[in-house]
DNA sequence: CTTGACTCTGTACCATAGTACGGAGTGAAT
DNA sequence: ATTCACTCCGTACTATGGTACAGAGTCAAG
């Protein structure tokens, strides 16, 4: 058991805090730190680094966005939309729009498989034969066809 | 442009043209099939493989269900859950049934990160000063109350 | 029967996302 | 003062998911 988590107040986390929050190990937060997707905690004297809290909210985040398809480029990008928000909104304005567009598209998908998984266990369940597979259809079908029925959907062109 | 596509009733393609229509290259074709994600196709007496149409759709939905966070191996998972859907129906169940919670979860997720793409961009919108963020606590907090399911995380270590 | 696009196999290489390790310093408790 | 977990850094290694040849065979057209 780690002797810390006194201090009263706190204030600031440790590596080994941050990662067990997260549910990262160490190195992790030193590679994120390398590739600039986590930013340079403040350090102690002696060279110990100095997390703010809210960084495991952030770790965190990251392995999440990563389940949902998001590579760490991406990850970086979904953060930064942020940070950036109100200056040079316009610019900003297209990628946050662009990143709706596909993490809308991530959504329906995924409803797609959800129906199909839902047919399957009613099927099974039901012990009569399953047609076809939907599962496949719908979604290796939607790469192609799905923007388009997209499109119509938003009424909007691209 | 290939000299194929003839052959009238197009019962069967080559690996071009399954790469082609599917959007991966030739290469990854065989990797799938190493890996057992895609079935061996027949074979001509020369060697060549003679994939069914269906192959294409196959591909397409392998590379989807990629974007969308899932491995290969759990993509042929979920590829598996219909070939044995009626057989052993109790265990394909539960698979099933955790598959769906997943995705789910994912939807959830995305629905999450979409709303706060979405106020991101009326906030800027409207040039008022973006409070926090609401991306990163909505994701990252959620892991915990979620999927309480931090099952191997036995307690105590705090 | 030659040509050129396509296919085969195997092996090597690549990027991404970590993970592990060695050797040395830190720091709070005993 | 010693102990021992924790920290530092750099480097090397791993797994996953491909990509890229090399060298040889196939096949339809000219």
């Amino acid at each position: 058991m780690a002797v810390v988590e006194e201090g009263g107040d706190m204030a600031t986390l440790r590596t080994a805090e941050v990662a067990e929050q997260a549910g990262v190990n160490v190195e992790t937060l030193r590679f994120y730190e390398r590739k600039g997707i986590l930013p340079e905690p403040p350090r102690r004297a002696s060279g110990y680094r100095e997390y703010p809290p809210e960084t495991v909210e952030r770790v965190r985040f990251i392995k999440r966005a990563q389940e949902l398809g998001f590579s760490l480029r991406e990850v970086q990008d979904l953060l930064e939309l942020r940070q950036t928000a109100r200056a040079k909104a316009g610019r900003v304005r297209k990628v946050a729009e662009a990143k709706l567009e596909e993490i809308e598209h991530k959504i329906r998908d995924l409803e797609a498989m959800k129906l199909s998984l839902t047919e399957l266990l009613c099927a099974c369940d039901g012990q009569k034969p399953i047609a076809s597979c939907p599962i496949i259809e719908t979604l290796s079908g939607c790469e192609r066809c799905q923007q388009k029925e997209a499109a119509e959907q938003q009424g909007g062109g691209r």
